[in-house]
DNA sequence: TGTACATCAGTGAACGCGCGTTCACTGATGTAC
DNA sequence: TGTACATCAGTGAACGCGCGTTCACTGATGTAC
């Protein structure tokens, strides 16, 4: 019945909006710390920590779940840049795999509140809520796929199942990253080296499987 | 104040317990499905279901957590007899790991709700919950290691850091089992074979790298 | 065996609370002339 | 520039609901004698 929703943009007659979809979502994530689920919060929580009355809410989002959608995305495109960032600063020694885990594990230290909620919500909430999570990991491996195609090629080496290859470690490292949210500070560096370690051995044994004859299984 | 909570057992005065633990847990699995989170169920939820007054709940559980990590706790338990009898089963030609992860999607897809719990839950609910299924995990990852070294002395070949060997395969299997639950039925033999092949990926990569002189990284 | 009694598993009713959602509204903003 | 008007972002109050937890209770069961 009524023409709202998209808040549209384009001067119109009307008041001028004072709240935006941003506003909810920085609420909603200042509220889902570490430890609290998104898919727990409250319609009212949020509004509360927004500053606005509960019934705005409707003017931004249909419901929760749409907000939970967004900020999944939001968390996604967030991880994505950070591990372009490293991708581009690799240098040969320390690899691209390497660095990419270094920065994502930096960056969960760090406390980043989008990389928590992205790596804790995998399993939990409304069905859009998980295919926005795995939209996003699907991204990320398709990104890594490439990284390592590119890497074969430089090395000369082969490459076993890069699609599959790429979903392995892009599974392991989301699903050790969510162990390692609650690790106290001085326990990162040998998780990393762990991490770093698990993904190398999925590596070294696509190479391995790629140089051998048509012996497989 | 009072003397509840456990119900002693030993012939003591009192009239007869007749519901159990085991009937609220029963219960709470029955509710909490494929697509609903033990954590998401209400105390008036569960007894509801099992048939009795809400505050009947409080003589078997101090809370809903309580009785969460007991479902989490029967949940590894049973997945264990279960990869425990595809061990026995196991015989050289098909090595223990396949069948393991056979064992495993065969349960899984049989729609066994302790198994869909187990797998949904690593990541939500309380410290305690968490601490439950991490417990499970770790049991998990024992009785593999067990099975990595004795099956590489069979083979006569190395075994490069098997604890953490151990580790990597379980948090994938579990990681990936847990997108497999929405799977439809006639993606479940092809979804097997890539999650082998992840696992032959990893055991391949570690024999690898055993083998290898001290050049390593 | 029969009777008086203590125990305590399970109950029914009630509480206060935070929730999602609705309704009719207000008043700031921009447009038309 | 000034005035009348339409739009609609945000509000305050209210709703009905399911929740966790409490209280005083009931009555079946077992024990003591």
């Amino acid at each position: 019945m009524s023409s709202n929703l998209p808040p549209v943009s384009g001067a119109l007659p009307g008041r001028k909006p004072v709240i935006s979809r941003d506003d909810l979502i920085a609420a909603a994530i200042k509220l889902a710390g570490p430890s609290r689920s998104v898919s727990t919060l409250s319609l009212r929580e949020v509004t509360r920590e927004a500053g606005i009355a509960p019934n705005s809410f409707y003017r931004q989002f249909r419901d929760m779940d749409e907000l939970a959608v967004a900020i999944i995305e939001r968390a996604g495109q967030s991880l994505r840049e950070i591990i372009g960032e490293a991708r581009k600063r690799a240098t040969q020694d320390r690899s691209v795999v390497r660095s990419s885990i270094e920065a994502f594990m930096e960056q969960l230290r760090s406390d980043d509140r989008l990389l928590h909620i992205l790596l804790r919500e995998g399993t939990v909430g409304s069905d859009a809520f998980k295919q926005a999570v795995d939209r996003q990991l699907q991204f990320f491996e398709d990104e890594l796929q490439h990284d390592l195609v590119r890497l074969a090629q430089a090395n000369g080496t082969g490459l076993f199942q890069p699609a599959l290859t790429a979903k392995a470690i892009t599974r392991l490292v989301f699903a050790m990253g969510a162990t390692a949210m609650d690790l106290p500070d001085d326990k990162f560096a040998s998780f990393t080296e762990e991490l770093a370690l698990m993904v190398r051995m999925i590596v070294t044994g696509t190479q391995t499987l790629a140089a051998l004859p048509q012996v497989v299984r």
